[in-house]
DNA sequence: GCGTAATGTCCTCGAACGACGACATGAGGG
DNA sequence: CCCTCATGTCGTCGTTCGAGGACATTACGC
């Protein structure tokens, strides 16, 4: 599952939470955050706290992972002039 | 590459940034942040808000995943006892 | 040496966050 | 019918965020 708005990590939480049987109250407090934050996150809050929302993520054990071999199905062509340009000037990985 | 704190994130945009040879500046223009937040985040800044995060890594291009079908090449058990527990408990999927 | 660009840090400001308590709703069990 | 639990919403309060400007530092080119 790609991750691009809060509301899929959102979702991502939500699911994981429910098959592990846990209610928001249990997962809030063992994440140790208030209940009513994860109510507002599993909703797609955007103004989350990268933390918080990481320590969630771990606690549910939900590996979260940035690919390395950048897929072409993003479809943005962003990578191609930028990068090429950047390894004229050395500063290539 | 796995992403477990705000520091991981940071080291994430930071490499794709210069590998695209952006400027602090220039991302943080074109993303629609400031400068001292990017700063900031790349340095691992605990509490940056999701959705800027997020922003930035899809302008970057960088593909966020979770709960992928982890193949054996992960080798990390992505399923805690929790999930036991919870099948234990008759709460199983 | 001088100017420029990039990065990192310090400052203030308004806005939004997260915690907490209380209340309303809906689903199940006694 | 009543009670409990899980969820969602509202309001308040202290804390922190993100924006923007300014300054120091390092590195590169003129």
């Amino acid at each position: 599952m790609f991750i691009h708005t809060p509301a899929d990590v959102g979702a991502a939480i939500r699911d994981r939470r429910k098959s592990l049987g846990l209610s928001q109250s249990e997962l809030a407090r063992r994440v140790g955050v208030g209940r009513q934050w994860l109510v507002a996150v599993e909703h797609g809050k955007p103004g989350a706290e990268l933390a918080l929302v990481l320590r969630v993520l771990d606690d549910l054990a939900i590996p979260l992972m940035t690919g390395a071999p950048a897929p072409s199905a993003t479809g943005v062509a962003d990578v191609s002039l930028d990068a090429i340009i950047a390894s004229a000037r050395g500063e290539a990985s």
